[in-house]
DNA sequence: TCGTAAATGAGAATCAGTCGCTATACTAGT
DNA sequence: ACTAGTATAGCGACTGATTCTCATTTACGA
């Protein structure tokens, strides 16, 4: 049997929801929320409950597999599994989800630096430029 | 009748509610969500509705005369009356919403420097920076 | 194959934020 | 100063996203 399926690094049990939730995401190249999630299983016919794919992408997140970040439009919270796995910034469209990553390790200096001249701990740096793609920008290619 | 209420920068009409608002929000220090300056209203007996408030921070957000962030822990917004009338970022706690402001003139170019390689327009750059001040750090002091 | 802990599904609950209709502040007469 | 007209403001009800509860199902090690 070849029938290996496409195993990701997924916490805790194998289960065909995770696996199906791991694939839908994966097939995507930018942010999608929980919602859009659920529709593309909704469309191959992966039965998967939205609160299920919230817990999934919630232990991803901990797990450090998947990034996520929040919509400055609506506070939607969007995910994405990443290219690199050291800490990098993100520049997204706030149309289509696409991203691309970047680093600026100065700058995470920098913030670290000033935390520190105030005393405080346990910072957390969010830093990401939200904008529209070039392909989102020509109404025709418009994918929203 | 000395009784000129304080009367800040409010936008449109001068009501009861907009100067209620205004005046809880100018009595913090730090950042504060709608529903907590919702609360203070009701403690001093300002009788207004959650929406308004929402309303009002909305105006104010747009004539910048107040500022917002999105906390990163549960996506809450959150509001405050800054001191520099310039672009800056945050030092924010997390836990009590004190914040230091600082400016970082170089990450703003080099933000719009990623966006535009890539062919993004209408950039926004979001770039705060959470943790838990000196304040939060010793119990004793915890104000949560 | 069994037993057990973990995971799922369905729906209720929660929580931030928004909407549509009503009340009111302000303005242009009178 | 008083009044009607009008755009703005206020507020209860609603929406949409995310989490919780718990009964049921399932993965997987013994
Ligand atoms: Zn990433
Ligand atoms: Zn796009
Ligand atoms: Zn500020
Ligand atoms: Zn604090």
């Amino acid at each position: 049997m070849p029938q290996d399926p496409p195993f990701p690094p997924v916490e805790g049990r194998s289960t065909r929801q995770k696996r199906a939730v791991w694939a839908a995401l994966a097939s995507v190249d930018g942010f999608v929320s929980a919602k859009t999630l659920h529709h593309r299983l909704e469309e191959r016919g992966d039965d998967v409950a939205l609160a299920t794919v919230y817990r999934f992408l919630q232990s991803q997140l901990e797990a450090g597999t998947v990034d996520s970040l929040l919509n400055p439009d609506d506070g939607e919270a969007l995910y994405r599994i990443c290219a690199a796995q050291t800490h990098h910034h993100h520049l997204v469209c706030r149309e289509c989800g696409i991203a691309t990553e970047f680093k600026v390790p100065e700058i995470d200096r920098l913030a670290r630096t000033v935390a520190v001249n105030e005393g405080f701990s346990e910072t957390v740096l969010t830093f990401d430029v939200f904008g529209i793609c070039p392909a989102c920008q020509s109404p025709s290619n418009h994918v929203d």
